[in-house]
Order: structure tokens, then sequence, then C-alpha cells
RNA sequence: GGGGACGUAGCUCAAUUGGUUAGAGCACCGGACUGUCGAUCCGGAGGUUGCGGGUUCGACCCCCGUCGUCCUCGCCA
């Protein structure tokens, strides 16, 4: 046996007992007749003292080490004198006094910033990754997720649901995401795909009978990539047969809840709030509203249409939209802050952010003297404007005034600092729409997937105003932030070829492409839903994090390569003939 | 593919308008020190300023190219 504790276990009771410990060594002071070292594992951090009658073999082993070096350490444990306690450390009262001391194996310096709180440059921390390891907040990220993980596993099996693992190599589908494509040895010319999503795999589950299937599974996709999207990240994959949509949000709030509440430490209350994917976007220009903080979006179109402002003017003739916010008289603005705004917006294509004070006796700013008092008034009813306040105003078509003005929201939002990354705000989004045009294409695409079900009373508007109907899809946001998405599926055939002609794609394309999906529909598939959610994600946002980097051990970097091995790298031709390609 | 920021010692950063020998903290090496916990004190070593080219009497600084990292738009059913 190397060692008989961890560094993160001895307490004043152990005193007098003889341990051993092994890890790292953190720090070293050397007071010349005293030295102390702090030894370091990821269970915590325990201080050791060599003291001047301690044996000359370990006074000499003790003065050599530096920091990083692995030892192994025995000595007696002893309650340290009160004054020299360190409350910030969970074995802060205790010390142990060295009577042997062995060198494991030197280190040389480090090259990545390992103290609590610093960190060194991204590149650097990918290739040393294993370093960052031992810096408290990587360990506690990794042990984060674990915990995430494993409370995950606790629910969807005392849920009565069935793990089922599932292939990474699949033929590739022409929807969706970029494929990573995988190269066949025996049959040249042909391609794997990777998994994109279990989707129709899960699905096959359900008509096969499993009746309730969840897993937690690596998917990948060939596109670029973001501070929150990774080539490869991980999904929790549910599935359920016999649902409606309160079904599948029971199961997937109530995780949430417990995610929450044990990984978090938040409370929140349930049942989590409900908003249409329409009234997001009308009072918060997002699919996806961040509901930490109000300043919630109208749409003022109607009450400034008269106005002689010609921006407000011209827009709304041209069937365009202004949309205001009304900004409490508590969150102050300089002028440099009114002007910077027009970069928010303009990132979305609107020209710029009109304002006014709701000054006394008279409202001042740009906008102000386009007003009538009867606007005024009519604005400060709608708004809930208050005399102190500013109003900002965001005019365009549109496609362009509602997400920007989500943008500046979340940009006031951040401004005044009301988006705390310790509180948790989770709210469904349900009845978006089944499909949207694809104006560049000319063709309907679908929004969530083409295998999302059309809500029963719109099925008729299929033929009629496909653009109308909604589906029976919901996304669980939080924090602004997607952080689950699902559906009710299409179990009918008849309805799933009507969805692929809408699509624009044929009976035959269809048959070529998801035949073998298709078929299985045509044997008995029951009602079935369930949705997908995004581990790292969930993993970042519970922990206050905005980067999934942090919440995974070996990320990619924006140019999806792996700076500590070097992938993606050339292969040997002896490979790639194997293979059968040749590279142009 | 587009836009933006950054790249200086092992690590984190500084360096005035383009001007003397590119500095500091930590780490490392040597020394002192019996209660520290970011120990302290004395001394030392450590630099192709990412790389290549250009402008200039003179470039870490300006220009061009290139490589890398990050953010972002497009993209991500």
């Amino acid at each position: 046996m190397m060692r008989t504790h961890t560094c993160g276990e001895l307490r004043a009771a152990h005193a007098g007992t003889t341990v051993t410990l092994c890890g790292w060594v953190q720090n070293r002071r050397d007071h010349g007749g005293l030295t102390f070292v702090d030894l370091r594992d990821r269970h915590g951090v325990t201080q050791f003292v060599v003291e001047p009658d301690a044996p000359q073999a370990a006074r000499d082993e003790a003065a050599k080490v530096r920091l990083e070096w692995v030892v192994r350490i025995t000595g007696v444990v002893r309650a340290r004198p009160t004054e020299s306690r360190n409350k910030d450390r969970a074995t802060g009262e205790v010390e142990i006094v060295v009577t042997a001391f062995e060198v494991l194996n030197a280190a040389e310096p480090v090259p990545v910033a390992l103290a609590a709180g610093e960190r060194s440059g991204e590149d650097q921390e990918l290739k040393y990754r294993y370093l960052v390891f031992r810096r408290p907040e990587m360990r506690e990220a990794l042990l984060r997720r674990a915990r995430m993980n494993h409370v995950v596993r606790d629910h969807m099996v005392t849920r009565g649901f069935t793990e089922v693992e599932t292939p990474s190599l699949l033929r590739s589908t022409p929807e969706g995401a970029r494929d990573y494509l995988v190269p066949s040895r025996v049959h040249p010319g042909s391609f794997y795909a990777l998994l994109q999503s279990p989707q129709l795999l899960k699905q096959l589950l359900m008509i096969g009978g499993m009746d309730r299937y969840w897993q937690i599974v690596r998917c990948f996709r060939d596109e670029d990539l973001r501070a929150d999207r990774q080539p490869e990240f991980t999904q929790l994959d549910v599935e359920m047969s016999f649902c409606d949509e309160s079904d599948v949000q029971d199961v997937a709030e109530t995780l949430v809840h417990r995610l929450l509440k044990e990984i978090a430490g938040v409370d929140v209350p349930r049942p989590f709030p409900h908003v249409t994917f329409s009234d997001a976007m009308e009072r918060f220009g997002s699919d996806k509203p961040d509901l930490r903080f109000g300043l919630e979006v109208r749409d003022v179109s109607e009450i400034v249409r008269e106005s002689p402002f010609v921006v407000f003017h011209d827009v709304v003739a041209a069937g365009g939209v202004v949309r205001a916010i009304a900004v409490p008289a508590k969150h102050a603005f300089t002028r440099k802050d009114l002007d910077s705004l027009r970069t928010v917006v303009a990132d979305r294509g609107a020209k710029g952010v009109a304002w006014c004070r709701i000054a006394e006796p008279d409202w001042t700013g740009p906008a102000a003297k386009h007003l009538s008092p009867a606007m005024r008034a009519a604005l400060v009813q709608a708004t809930g404007a208050e005399t102190g306040g500013t109003l900002l105003f965001v005019a365009g078509t549109r496609e362009i005034a509602i997400p920007a003005t989500g943008d500046l929201r979340l940009h006031l939002g951040s401004h005044f600092g009301l988006r705390d990354p310790k509180s948790f705000a989770p709210v469904w989004v349900d009845q978006f729409p089944l499909l949207e045009w694809d104006a560049d294409g000319k063709r309907w695409n679908a929004c969530h997937h083409p295998f999302t079900a059309p809500l029963a009373e719109d099925v008729a508007l299929l033929a009629s105003d496909p653009g109308k109907v909604r589906a029976r899809a919901y996304d669980l946001a939080m924090n602004g932030l997607e952080l689950l998405g699902g559906s009710i599926r299409i179990h009918q055939p008849e309805i799933q070829a009507s969805m692929f002609r809408l699509l624009g794609i044929s009976d035959e394309e269809a048959q070529a492409r998801f035949g073998w999906f298709v078929e299985a529909l045509r044997y008995g598939a029951p009602p079935h839903g369930g949705f997908a959610a995004g581990m790292d994600r969930l993993a970042a946002v519970l922990a206050g994090l905005t980067s999934i980097r942090d919440v995974i051990a070996f990320p990619k970097t924006a140019a999806a390569t792996d700076l500590m091995t070097g992938a993606p790298s050339t292969v040997d031709g002896k490979q790639l003939a194997e293979l059968g390609i040749r590279l142009v």
C-alpha cells in the first residue's frame, strides 16, 4: 500500500496517528530549521512540517523537492497550535510531522499557471491539458460533470428508462450539418458518416417496443466552432412511447430541476414557465429568452406610425416595425453608452438605436421632438416607461428589428449586471413553427428536424399554408441558452411522406436516403417523442461558465485542432492506398 | 470564407511619439533564516520581441505577407 490517506481527509481527530500520503508538491516554505511542504492530490492539500530533529535523509529530500515533484511522505498527525491554523483549508487544523520523505518523481518547471484563479494562454492550456487538471477550477469542473452524469443516470433509471448504446459509424444523410466521413477499407470508395445525432435510431428503438430509452452519447458535426460549440459534443438522448408533450417535458423538467438543486445548489420553483415561440420573439426577440431580468420588448409600430420622424414613419409605411425597450430610471446611461448601442444592433443589420429620456418637464433626446403628446402617452402605456427612465427604439423589417432588439436586450442585461451566473431562469418555449422559408434556396426547411410532428389542428394547413403549421416541438431555454430540445415525432408513414415532399425531397429521394427508416414506420410505429440535451452546455451553465471548453477534459481549438496530439494529421501513403484514397 | 482582438524570459505581464544595454512578479539556480501557509531577505542566470520581408540613421512599436490562439458573422435540419 503506497498511502494510508488522501491529502483531503485528515482532521484534528486523527492526531497521534502515523500516516503516509502521496501527491504533488504544491508549495515549499524553507525557514532554515523548519520546512513546510504543502502536498496536493485531487482530494485536497495537507501541510507537512520537517522539523530540525527529523531524520537527516528526510531533511535532505525535503530540501531538494521543487514545485510539482511527486513525493510520498510519512509522519505523525498533529493538531496545529490555534494561532497557526489555516481556516481556508479543510485540513487546516492539522499538520504532519515528517519522519520519512521519499521522492517518487522529479518535475521540470511546468509551462502553465496552476494556482487557483490563474489562467495561462489558451493555446498553452490546450497543449498541456493534463497539467490544467491539477488546478482546482478544472478539477472541480470534471468532478462536477461526473456528479451531473450520475444524477442523470439515476434519474433516467428511476423513471424506467433503458440505456441502449447505438453506433457511431452510420450512413451519411443529406440533411443537417456537414458529416465527418470515415472511409471504408473493405469497400473502397464508400464512407461511413460519424453520428450527428441518434435521432432515427432512437425512433427505431420505439418502433421495436423498447418503450423508454436513454443514452449519453457523443455526436459529431463538421461545422465551424464557437465558445459553446465543439466538433464532437455530448448529448443526453431520450425517447419514450405513448406519450404527449407533457410526459416528455415532465421527465426533462424534473431532471433539470434535480441538476439545478444537486449540482448548482439552487432550488428553482416548479413548474417552469411556458412561453410560445411567437410570444418569445415578440417579448424577448429570441427563441431562447433570458428570463433573469425584465426589460421586455414592445412593438410600438402603430403608435409611431404617423410620427414625422422619417425613420419611424418610412419603416412602418414599408411594412416594417418599430420596437421599444423601456429602461427604468435606476439604470443610468451615459451619452457614450447610448452611442455605443448602435454597434450592438448593427450586427443584425439595424441602422441604429433611437432614444429619448422621460424627463420632467419635457422629454429629451433625439427622438423626443418627433413624438406628439398623444404618442408619448401611448408609449408610456405600452412600454411601462417611467419618469426618469429611457426609451430605446429599433426600427426595421421584422427579420431585422426582432433579433436586433433581442440582442439589445441581452446587451442591456449584461451592461446593467442583471445576468447573474449564479441565478437560473428555465423556461419552456413551445409551439414552434414546423417549417421556415429558406429565401435563398427557395424552399421550406424543417425548424426542428423533418421527423417532428405537426400540431393535430394544423395538419390541414400543411397543404394550404405550410408556414402557419405549428410543430409539436419544445425547447427548454435557460439564461439565454438552449439547454434541450425535443418533439413528438411523426409516427404515420403518410404524414412522414408528405413532410418529405414539403421539404422538396422527392419520393424516390426519400426512399433512397431514408427508405430504411420510412419502411419501419409501416410496421406498427407507436406514437412517440423525446428530447436531446447538450451536456456540455448544461455542465457549463450549471457552473456559471460561458465556454464549454472549461467543462471538457480535452477540447479542440476554434480551428478544430487538438494542440496536444496534433490532430488532425497527415497519414502514410500506405494507409491511404489501403483505403483506395488519393489526395488531390 | 468574412470581420475583430491578441502573440515580448519557463509562466503571467510591462516597455512614453519610432530612440541608451527590452523590465517586473512568479518559477528556476546559489545563499540566509525555527511557525509558515502567495513566507521573508540577499545574490544569480534566463530574450531569434511567433516567423519572413520591407520602410528608417534607428523597429517590440510603422507597412506587407505568413503561422498560431481567442471572439464573432456565415454555417450548426
